[in-house]
DNA sequence: CTGAAAGCGCTTACAG
DNA sequence: CTGAAAGCGCTTACAG
């Protein structure tokens, strides 16, 4: 090392390219292998000694400002805590890896910053593009006065006036749900939903009156019992609906969050799942095959949305449309939280019930 | 605006100047209000509203090089599936916040990448710091040749001749779990450990030995049954467990995710918790107060080891030794899965207990 | 094919 | 207090 590599804390393109005796602009250009570089071997191997003996590494800054791209990108979620976002994230990862980039996660709920603020202090130049996931509030990136210049894309949420979305088949996953209860014979089928506010709820209430209806099915007021996406959420709703004096014979939950306190919801008060009450729930989880009895779902295919949304962002400019329903095939997995229904018609008092 | 300010994609400092009839240094200095400026509120209003007008925003890219500085860091994990991280991962990102920094976080898994390589690709200058939790493998990153010129800090994971880590008191934890067994008036416990590499397995183990020897209370072989920190890997570990000629009153479980898989073997084997078998795990998570019957944990400070470990790393120069084990409070969480063992040597069936 | 040089958008001593 | 200017470390037309 010659005293000015060591100086600074780090080594420059212009050190190793003194050292090896060439230009800066020939080490650029062998490292990024630009087609027009035709260098011999042996200087080659000179330059690429220098790199290796003074541990040379490309200062990103440097080269996102100079090439006005950062090769990165960033993914926002409300909340590390719901396991559902790991497998967006996934996907989302894996594919900016696939394409030479890295994906910046980033969480409104645990920075205390609302998506749009968030947004605002990954700046300009540190990402080539967002991708919002489930963002309840996407406040302040929606209006058009929005500060960000990064191209963003809403996975798996629209908001009105912003045609800048990829969402999933809510809709489809309902109807998978609900198809399979009635095929056991349900017919008193309640919903276990999300919050009123959020679209993706509403998709699959959409869905779960339409397969009711198909079915021929009619849906009591108080079967429709909003949640939150969270196991508390699900638990207390679900109370709300063993209480019920026509109580449902099976439930379809609209997340799996939700589905385990409505789970430990019956199980606590006596109720066997499913022998007295089928469960299904949307969105698949590694943990469902735990549950006490293992949870069926309808697997979304999320590390896919979240694949295709980065892909999306990649590619599109910044000023189109996109608004895409994702049509990867989603799944009913079967497990042991529903089944037939106990006999209809019989007096549920008849049933042994038990508050806690 | 000018064509100027409309012809390339970003708004820069220059533009807002020229628009304000200033010079770029006065409203870089004024954005990052700068002790030596002092503007008159007129031209301080017109400044603003070019901001404003122009819709302004710094780039970060520039900044950063400029500075040699970039006010983010960066979180790599193994895995998003592990909700252990998320805690780790809120604390971290809150302090960054509020150090106006950014905190973005990766996982290895998700990206195919080695942390090594992540770091490599996240590359100098993109972040100060790098915070690496848990990594099995921090190969290459231990290389004194590695190339990543960005300091970094072990989160909950130690390796040898790295002196850059922050740990939990894994030991007391595991203490804390078998003392509350032992006062139960547990004699036969077993350890479902996490994978034998793991240090913060082998602490964990450590601090059971301890727990034991204290109470006087031997350790059969087979009683110690490692696995991976997973479901699957509990459950498992927990059927060989429950298989033993001998089985023990109560398990001591390395890890939430393997004990919900325990107790599912437990459950799908007609075992029931805690009347035959307690279960008590390290790290609380909020699922485990839905499980049934709903886990009794070792609360571990993880989203304070987060805030602390980015705090630190914030702090500290790079080449400075950080060896600390974080004192955070621990707390034993009492839910319902361990209790009285039921008489030993008596047959199981002279026990009537309900659950709530 | 390669070198010299300008430029990416900021920040900040250094002079006025 | 503020302006002019150099510099952060790269990339890349533009000439040789």
């Amino acid at each position: 090392m010659t005293e000015n590599e060591r100086r600074s804390g780090s080594v420059t393109l212009a050190d190793v390219a003194l050292r090896a005796g060439v230009t800066s602009a020939v080490v650029s250009r062998l490292i990024n292998d630009s087609p027009s570089l035709s260098i011999r071997p042996e200087t080659r191997a000179r330059v690429m000694a220098a790199i290796e003996q003074l541990g040379y590494r490309p200062n990103a800054a440097a080269r996102s400002l100079s090439r006005s791209k950062s090769d990165a990108f960033g993914l926002i979620i409300p909340d590390f805590d719901n396991p559902v976002y790991a497998k967006i994230i996934e996907g989302a990862e894996s594919t900016a890896v696939a394409m030479n980039c890295v994906l910046l996660t980033g969480s409104a709920v645990g920075s205390g910053l609302s998506p749009a603020q968030y947004a605002e202090r990954l700046g300009n130049g540190r990402v080539d593009g967002l991708l919002l996931a489930g963002a309840e509030d996407a406040g302040g990136l929606d209006q058009p006065s929005s500060r960000s210049r990064v191209p963003f894309l809403m996975l798996n949420r629209r908001v009105p006036g912003i045609d800048r979305y990829i969402v999933l088949d809510d809709e489809g996953a309902a109807t998978l749900a609900v198809d399979h209860l009635t095929s056991l014979g349900h017919q008193r089928i309640a919903h276990l939903g999300g919050p009123v506010r959020a679209d993706t709820a509403q998709r699959r209430l959409a869905g779960y009156r339409r397969a009711m209806k198909a079915a021929q099915l009619s849906i009591p007021d108080d079967y429709v019992a909003p949640a939150d996406y969270t196991a508390v959420g699900g638990m207390l709703a679900m109370e709300r609906l063993l209480k019920l004096s026509d109580p449902p014979t099976a439930v379809f939950v609209a997340s799996v969050a939700s589905a385990i306190g409505a789970l430990r919801a019956a199980t606590s008060h006596g109720i066997s799942v499913p022998e007295q009450v089928s469960i299904v729930a949307v969105h698949d989880l590694p943990l469902a095959a735990f549950l006490s009895p293992p949870l069926t779902t309808v697997r979304m295919p999320l590390a896919e949305l979240g694949a295709r949304g980065l892909w999306l962002l990649a590619q599109s400019d910044a000023s189109a449309k996109i608004t895409e329903v994702f049509g990867a095939p989603m799944q009913l997995i079967l497990r042991e939280s529903t089944a037939v229904p106990r006999r209809t018609k019989k007096p549920i008092s008849s049933v042994t019930r038990r508050k806690s």
